[in-house]
DNA sequence: AACTATATTCTATTAAGATAGAACGGAGAT
DNA sequence: ATCTCCGTTCTATCTTAATAGAATATAGTT
């Protein structure tokens, strides 16, 4: 499933992904400590976040999960970025990294181990 | 120079990569064979795009000229979606990308190569 | 100098995301 | 049965990016 997911929705998300399941009230104290969020904010955004299918709810209880993976969040926003600023080629974004300062010698290492793994 | 560049301010900034060096007449045809924009759309865009420093106005002509790199802007997403998404480690970015399907076999050989060739 | 066409700016509109106040409803206490 | 509290929903506000129409300025032409 490819679903754009806004800031706010992701901010619900991530609660979900990290507790499982969770109910409105939960997460609401949650992202009342984490962001100071009013609890209608909570209870709004997680209405988003059900009407476009990216979680579900339970009741009695207002009990939430996702329903996405937050592997299939990142791949959508990734190939967004490489398709809009990278002509679409996944490895233009990593020559680009590969390239930069970005990554130090340790990650690079791993890298190199992680790519060599890899069996064509 | 870290910048966040909209969609609207990229378009301007891609013409701007392409020719090096456009009027503002010139970017404005451009956008308007590749978007359908109005010459004012273009030109208010072109405005924040100098009010924000990526560009920069010679006159007479309203000739534009980017001042920033293409570069500077893919890396400033880059690094934001990695903040956003992958825990602020670029090597987790890499390895998601290498654990997926969006690599062919041909990328993952050349990107083999290429972080092989990598002196540490 | 007046006229016209085009270049440029000023100001407005629209759309959408983020956030939350006010209103409503139901479960338990008196 | 009423009251109260808290969970939930309805509706509204604020901000900002995208887009462009109207107005103005400027250069070239007669």
């Amino acid at each position: 499933m490819q679903i754009k997911m806004f800031d706010s929705e992701l901010k619900v998300m991530e609660v979900l992904w990290a507790k499982g399941e969770a109910s409105a009230k939960d997460i609401a104290a949650e992202l009342k400590l984490r962001y100071d969020w009013s609890k209608t904010t909570t209870y709004t955004v997680i209405k988003k976040c059900i009407d476009k299918g990216a979680a579900s709810r339970t009741d009695p209880g207002f009990v939430c999960r996702a329903e996405i993976s937050r592997r299939e969040v990142c791949d959508y926003e990734t190939n967004e970025l490489i398709d809009k600023l990278y002509d679409g080629s996944a490895d233009k974004l990593v020559a680009s990294l590969l390239g930069g300062s970005r990554l130090s010698a340790d990650e690079i290492k791993r890298l190199k181990d992680l790519v060599n793994s890899i069996d064509e």
